[in-house]
DNA sequence: ATGCATTAAATTTTT
DNA sequence: TTTAATGCAT
């Protein structure tokens, strides 16, 4: 066997280590992926351990779709790979499928996301009477979140809930339980939570998955909520054989429930247990992790470690400050081109983190200034547009006929007549009778004697129920999904209705509509139908559209990266910005509080943002910001200040400086001013912070307040135009111009008032066109439709 | 049902 | 700033 000889002493003890349980703290980079992946294989190698018998869990499809081919390449024999490597919500998905008549409700149960649970508890607050002025929906099901996460079923919520306030969200919860049992749904959360039920309650059915499982191997552990825990401990017998690899440090899902005394608990509840540390690094350069161990260091609960490396050392991580985020956001694409010409990074091979979502805007407006390609990973997934689930709303409805979120989203979608009102009298048939939503409404259509509904509503309602009953009968006789999807929404002539309610953007929705489509046809070809299955491949495949994200776009090549740092987290890149380094900021103080939530949550947020990068990291910030329409002027993050000054090198193009003694100011820099050579330039380091000019930092300054609101800007005294400064910054000082046209705006300039032609509106004359995305969106009057907002693919401009 | 105006609220989001 | 949700008039 050739595979272990990549590995070092504390990965092989890793691999190695049998006869009971493990936690491997791994740090950032330390190569976790290959020592889970090499146990695995060596558990089936040397141990002669049936795949069968392995179960490795996961928190992200994308982890366990590594994980299986990562394994896949390690063991030639096909026969011999495991079948049990999932995420946590996968297989337990897969075990109720076996086990849900146990618990009382059907295998062909529906799967909920956030959005389908809002609206159910909205649907339960408003049929107990809870006033609609009282706490907001959302606090309400963040309570049944917070529920479902530490593993509380309503009893247990309610012994746990003292408050009169917790009171009335546990009998919420307790109703909603129960309506979701009774409708065959389950929430994410609940997925977990049944299992557990179901292998506390039935001895022999856990005694079963007990003899299934015989090694465990838990990845991302930082990240278990208490619920998951438990589930883990169930399915864990004497001589447990677990092995939990996760990194406290890089514990950030704190407020999804995620807690990390799962992992610092985790040798009390497996006694005997062995605990091997991965601390060297194969990721960053040594100045990197000098900063990011120095960064983390501060932090009191943590189990000390330190990350060490064999890489070069590296320049020093980059500071810069901008006076406004105008010019922290020049000075970053100013960079990412210094980068490209004098490091001969690609654009792929860069990324630039922010705490929120709402900063990226400036950054992408600045790109887009600067022609630098980049993609934003966010945004609503696919499985969440609106026209992708009501497609999945007519389908849930026909694998599961109580699924009444779905019957209540389609009922009326495209238009019967079914409104408000009509709604409530099948609701309130449904409650007499103890029936779910569909079934009241078809019996109230087979109703004769005394017809409910107007003609022409009870008429399009019946053609629904024998639509439904339809897709259901060709679900059953496994009718491929596309097929069955592409009738669907004929049937229903969805385009036009898409074209009545959403016509600035029709086109676009049905062609998502096509998509899920392809989905279906992609899904089909993956995993033909086994006949003697229990689930049909159409109830596959809204499992998989449950849980699994729209499948992760693929890592451009040639586009700079823009995210949170939550999404940043398990990726690595050759060159990060880390902006917004901001008091308020990073660590991220919410509205009206004075002090971040959770400050070492924050840090670890940093650090993981921190070790991230491979080669070059700049950290930025700007005096004054604009978020949410004000300005505020922020202190540099109180993360920076804990860090020693010579692990870091300030840009002296930036308008505050640190130095070496600790020595802190900040320059009024003219226009002038020349810009010095490239910075994060191995060679320059030295010499380019030599020659930066420094001056004292008044010493105290009214106008320097913590978190105020309107700032006078800093020495200069009138603030320039931002927009000003940033066109100034966006030709890189040194001359170089940038090749590629700029969409400044002239190609915009150049469509108003010119006549475009659309393929149903006619001509009409454009009034208004921007950016929107990547694309450009036009207002046009159509003389015969009025005004429409359409993207310029879609007319062709006369 | 639909369109408009006002108002409120705005981390992070693996499943 | 932007967005979404709500209420109200059509």
């Amino acid at each position: 066997m050739t595979h272990q000889e990549q590995l070092n002493p504390a990965q092989r003890e890793a691999v190695e280590h049998t006869g009971g349980p493990l936690l491997i703290l791994a740090g950032a980079g330390s190569g976790k992926t290959r020592v889970i992946v090499h146990r695995i294989a060596h558990l089936i190698q040397r141990h002669q351990v049936h795949p069968q018998h392995i179960l490795g869990v996961t928190f992200t499809n994308k982890a366990a779709g590594e994980m299986v081919s990562r394994v896949a390449r390690l063991l030639s024999d096909a026969s011999r790979r495991p079948t049990w490597i999932s995420t946590f919500h996968s297989l337990c998905a897969r075990i109720l499928r076996r086990e849900a008549p146990a618990l009382g409700f059907p295998r062909s149960f529906t799967i909920f996301d956030a959005d389908d649970q809002l609206r159910m508890i909205k649907q339960v607050a408003e049929e107990m009477g809870i006033p609609k002025d009282g706490p907001s929906v959302a606090s309400y099901q963040s309570f049944v979140e917070r529920a479902r996460n530490r593993g509380w079923l309503p009893q247990a919520a309610f012994e746990q809930s003292p408050k009169n306030h917790h009171q009335l969200c546990a009998q919420l919860y307790e109703r909603y339980h129960q309506r979701m049992r009774a409708n065959g749904t389950l929430d994410f959360g609940d997925l977990i939570l049944a299992v557990i039920e179901c292998l506390e309650r039935f001895d022999p059915i856990r005694e079963r998955y007990l003899a299934q499982w015989q090694h465990i191997l838990v990845d991302e552990f930082q990240d278990t909520n208490p619920a998951q825990y438990r589930l883990l401990k169930l399915l864990t017998n004497s001589p447990f054989h677990i092995a939990a690899v996760g990194d406290d440090d890089q514990s950030i899902y704190a407020w999804r429930g995620a807690t990390v005394e799962n992992l610092l608990g985790f040798e009390h509840d497996f006694p005997g247990c062995r605990v091997v540390r991965l601390e060297q690094n194969y990721r960053s350069t040594q100045a990197i992790l000098d900063l990011a161990n120095a960064a983390i260091a501060v932090n009191r609960t943590r189990l000390p470690k330190v990350l060490w490396t064999t890489n070069r050392h590296g320049p020093k991580p980059v500071r810069f400050t901008g006076r406004h985020e105008g010019e922290e956001a020049a000075y970053i694409a100013r960079q990412i081109e210094l980068q490209r010409k004098r490091h001969q990074v690609e654009y792929g091979d860069i990324a630039l983190f922010y705490r929120i979502n709402a900063q990226s805007r400036i950054y992408e407006e600045q790109l887009r200034r600067s022609a630098i390609p980049y993609r934003v990973i966010a945004g609503t997934s696919f499985y969440e547009r609106e026209e992708i689930k009501d497609i999945l709303a007519y389908l849930r409805l026909a694998i599961n006929p109580a699924d009444d979120i779905a019957a209540m989203r389609i009922a009326n979608v495209p238009r019967r007549g079914l409104g408000a009102k009509g709604s409530d009298q099948v609701k309130l048939r449904a409650q007499e009778r103890g029936i779910p939503f569909f079934p009241a409404l078809e019996s109230m259509l087979e109703q004769n004697n005394a017809p409910c509904f107007r003609k022409q509503t009870r008429e399009a309602l019946q053609q629904l129920a024998a639509l439904i009953r339809r897709l259901r009968s060709e679900a059953r006789s496994a009718t491929p999904p596309s097929q069955l999807t592409s009738w669907l929404i004929e049937q229903i002539d969805y385009l036009g209705y898409l074209q009545a309610v959403h016509p600035e953007n029709a086109a676009d929705r049905f062609d998502n509509v096509q998509e899920l489509v392809n989905a279906m046809r992609d899904f089909e070809e993956e995993r033909p139908l086994r006949h003697g299955e229990s689930d049909t491949s159409l109830q596959g495949f809204l499992e998989t559209s449950a849980l699994v994200q729209a499948a992760d776009q693929p890592t451009a090549q040639g586009a700079v990266n823009l995210m949170t740092i939550h999404a940043a987290k398990g990726l690595e890149f050759q060159v990060v910005f880390l902006t917004g380094l901001e008091d308020g900021l990073l660590p991220l103080v919410r509205g009206g509080a004075e002090e971040p939530e959770n400050p070492d949550e924050e840090r670890r947020l940093f650090y993981v943002a921190m070790t991230r990068a491979k080669e070059q990291l700049f950290l930025t910030d700007c005096l004054s910001r604009r978020l949410f329409g004000n300005s505020v002027a922020n202190q540099p993050s109180r993360f920076l200040e804990a860090i020693d000054d010579r692990l870091l090198q300030t840009d002296p193009t930036s308008c505050r400086l640190f130095s070496p003694e600790g020595t802190a100011g900040y320059s009024t820099r003219s226009r002038s001013y020349p810009i010095p050579r490239t910075l994060a330039d191995p060679d320059d380091t030295a010499r380019s912070f030599a020659t930066a000019p420094r001056r004292r930092l008044p010493e105290s300054s009214e106008t320097w307040t913590r978190k105020s609101r309107e700032v006078p800007p800093p020495a200069a005294g009138r603030s320039p135009d931002p927009l000003r400064v940033v066109e100034e910054l966006a030709i890189p000082p040194d001359g170089l111009r940038l090749q590629r046209p700029t969409r400044d705006g002239s190609e915009l300039d150049a469509l108003v008032g010119r006549i475009a032609r659309h393929r149903t509106f006619g001509e009409g004359r454009i009034t208004r066109a921007e950016y929107s995305g990547q694309r450009i969106k036009l207002t046009i009057q159509f003389p015969s439709v009025g005004t429409k907002c359409v993207i310029s693919s879609y007319v062709e401009v006369v």
